[in-house]
DNA sequence: AGCACGCCGACT
DNA sequence: GTCGGCGTGCTC
């Protein structure tokens, strides 16, 4: 019989003997745990194990105790409890709970928090060398140097590599001091922990809100107060100094801190302000981190041994010993949306794990999303708003042109006034930007001879020109091919024009209309690395060119102090579309560019080019009113329904033949009883946004529902009338970004 | 996810 | 007659 905790019989069981059956959640798409008998000298609950499936061996976590749903007698052994810290109640909590939110299967969720390399082998040693207590029979030079180094460390050991090249001597000589016992050798795990960050540091000076924020933040930490904060704030207001001040917090309290951050790739400029402020860099946690680090970092996360952790979404998965606090910075970033595999919003998923651990959350931005807003206006969420900026530099100025008065030729955007003010700024040795969110040279290639468009074999999507590759790219799954000589359709030759414009294009005219200024790209794509991109960013900043043209990526929070323009080449790009989120992302970018103008002494200027100046979203970021622009937007969502004021939910089905597909959509469509029992309302089928990806064909439902209702465990109940044959693939997509 | 089992078409 | 297609089902 399981044993209960003796001290705490009502507790439940937290160690199971040898032989006592355990369940098991392995990382394999089973959708159940398990049972299986404890090994040889018992397991904690939460251990990481390697147990025998059929004829493999597979990863899993201690679930808890045997169900009891299979004989004890077909129950296998646990091969071996793997060198880890047992996973805590609460990650494993989150875990479920994520899973039942997303009405994602545990063991993909599971997965997302075994990403840790080499978890099933045993703790990777190397050999350290110190100052041992003997001396060596013969003393030279060489040896000296290497006592002289070692001695100097104070005990603090070092590897091979590193006290030779030091002492300036060859492995030979310390491994010669070895044998003589005046060096000592010994193996140590390869994985050490994170330098020490200290809270006790001066932070910068904080003035006026930026004070009053911090402190309503730290006090809240040492109460123990744990609620989700909004931390609003433009462009240059501090946010950062002031979480960078709850993170000090947490950190006296001995708690671990996260902070989560869209482009990870990038912040390098923020580990460096941390460094400043803590003394120590960070372990940092995203794509880019080499396996060994990664595993080092997932390993020092859980011994307790990295204080602070700066990452992508997937940090969110890290084993913390004891959170206390989560930021979730640009938290109205879209690239926190997960939008394949396990389809999750990582800002969402930073709340529910901050609630389960007790820690405090603080989703920072200077243009929050609308259901975080809502969420502040509701008082579920406490808000500390930020308004002054940073040192004399103020909100650029900001005007639009309406190009409706504008007699551009067909292949030209920048207008003359915009045109007039770039010339200025470089005459003043400024900095102008001029913003298109369209990667590329062109987004169009059209054949004058036949008017085909070149589209994507694999995607309903148009294929977009890429001049400095020399390539046709597909934006939507990667497709690229050489530039054709003639048209695909037509086959006359030299016909394939250019139509519309891409940053790639936008450099070539105002290569013309200014030929004396050095002119930057800043593409994602024009980059091999992320490296490469961050060194670019920096030499611009320093002044390496006069014009930077830039898609969206500027507006990912980098400081361009001598920039004091920006012209937005098509502010009404976003704006058309039927997605209902395209206003608050045009918003939100919008406001975000203009931040880059005058952030350092010279005063900016922001100049929206748009054929709707009457639009509302338009002049909400002209007049900077976004209570008003929040407001109006919030009612309409409300009128209609919509998140947050609602619920909705998509059903992607999949598969390589359309017409099967429709016919499982509109079977579901038809069958919605269970949800119509709810008070929703199913809509569709209809092609997916993306109607065709990778050769598959995809139709999208869509499931409106009143807030407060049991939505996932509908759904789910929805979903199971059908059963997949061949490769139909159904996906549920909770809260979904966009929507039609 | 793998891997086995099993039930129908074209090969030596 | 059998090799092999991949649909279906199981793994404690």
């Amino acid at each position: 019989m399981p044993r209960k905790t003796p001290e705490h019989p009502s507790l439940p069981q937290d160690f199971f003997d040898t032989g006592e059956p355990v369940a098991v959640m392995t990382t394999q798409p089973l959708d159940r745990a398990l049972d299986y008998r404890a090994p040889e000298g018992g397991c904690p609950l939460g251990a990481f194990v390697e147990v025998p499936l059929g004829p493999r061996k597979v990863l899993g976590v201690v679930w808890g105790p045997g169900q009891g749903d299979v004989p004890l007698a077909k129950l296998r052994p646990v091969n071996r409890v793997l060198d880890a810290v047992p996973m805590r109640d609460e990650l494993r909590s989150f875990l479920e709970r994520a899973a039942d939110y997303t009405l994602t299967p545990l063991p993909a969720m599971l997965r997302l928090a075994t990403r840790a390399p080499g978890l099933g082998e045993p703790v990777s040693m190397r050999k350290i060398y110190r100052r041992g207590e003997g001396e060596p029979d013969r003393m030279t030079d060489a040896r000296r140097r290497v006592l002289d180094v070692l001695e100097e460390m104070g005990g603090l050991a070092l590897t091979l590599g590193e006290v030779a090249s030091s002492a300036g001597v060859t492995n030979q000589v310390v491994k010669g001091l070895v044998k003589s016992g005046a060096v000592h050798e010994e193996e140590s795990p390869r994985d050490t922990p994170f330098p020490h960050l200290d809270p006790t540091l001066p932070g910068k000076e904080l003035t006026g809100d930026q004070a009053k924020a911090s402190e309503a933040l730290r006090a809240a930490q040492a109460e123990g107060r744990y609620r989700t904060v909004l931390l609003k704030g433009v462009t240059g207001s501090g946010k950062t100094e002031v979480y960078l001040e709850a993170v000090a917090q947490a950190l006296r309290q001995g708690r671990q801190a996260l902070v989560l951050l869209p482009e990870i790739a990038l912040s390098s400029e923020f580990l460096t302000r941390v460094e400043k402020r803590f003394g120590a860099r960070p372990a940092e946690w995203h794509s880019g981190v080499t396996t060994t680090e990664r595993r080092r970092v997932w390993q020092m996360v859980a011994q307790g041994r990295a204080q602070m952790v700066v990452g992508a979404r997937s940090a969110l998965f890290l084993p913390f010993q004891h959170l206390g606090l989560v930021v979730v910075d640009e938290e109205h970033d879209n690239s926190y949306k997960q939008e394949d595999g396990v389809l999750y919003n990582a800002r969402d998923m930073a709340v529910l794990r901050g609630a389960i651990a007790g820690a405090q959350v603080v989703l920072a931005s200077a243009t929050p999303s609308l259901e975080t807003w809502a969420n502040a206006e509701a008082g579920k969420y406490d808000r500390l708003t930020l308004t002054a900026r940073f040192g004399p530099a103020v909100l650029p100025e900001m005007r639009t042109h309406d190009m409706r008065g504008e007699d551009l030729p067909s292949n030209r955007w920048i207008s003359g006034e915009l045109a007039g003010s770039v010339r200025e700024r470089i005459g003043r040795g400024e900095q102008a930007l001029l913003f298109l969110n369209r990667r590329g040279y062109a987004p169009v290639t059209i054949c004058r001879a036949c008017g085909h468009q070149v589209g994507c074999p694999h995607c309903d999507a148009r294929l977009v020109e890429h001049r400095f590759l020399k390539r046709l790219v597909c934006h939507q799954c990667g497709e690229s091919q050489p530039m054709p000589e003639a048209c695909p359709s037509c086959g006359v030759e030299d016909k394939l024009a250019a139509v519309g414009p891409g940053v790639e294009r936008l450099a070539e005219e105002a290569q013309e209309l200014f030929p004396e200024a050095r002119i930057a790209v800043l593409s994602s794509d024009l980059f091999g690395s992320a490296r490469e991109l961050k060194a670019q960013i920096e030499a611009i900043a320093a002044g390496g060119a006069d014009v930077i043209i830039g898609t969206q990526l500027v507006a990912k929070g980098h400081n361009f102090p001598k920039l004091t323009l920006v012209g937005v080449i098509d502010a009404d790009l976003g704006l058309q579309g039927s997605d209902l989120r395209a206003a608050e992302r045009t918003f939100q970018l919008m406001r975000q560019v203009a931040g880059r103008a005058g952030r350092a002494e010279a005063p900016g200027v922001a100049l929206l080019q748009t054929y709707q100046p009457e639009h509302p979203v338009i002049r909400a970021i002209l007049h900077g009113d976004e209570e008003a622009f929040w407001a109006a937007e919030a009612e309409g969502r409300r009128a209609a329904g919509m998140p947050p004021y609602g619920r909705l939910a998509a059903v992607i089905l999949s598969g390589s033949d359309a017409a099967q597909v429709f016919d499982l959509g509109t079977y579901l469509a038809r069958n919605d009883g269970v949800l119509r029992r709810l008070g929703a309302q199913v809509y569709g089928p209809a092609p997916a946004p993306i109607a065709r990806v990778r050769g598959r064909h995809r139709v999208r439902l869509l499931v409106k529902a009143p807030k407060g209702v049991a939505l996932q465990s509908a759904l789910a109940a929805w979903a199971g009338q059908v059963k997949l044959k061949g490769d139909l693939r159904l996906a549920i997509d909770i809260d979904p970004q966009s929507f039609f």
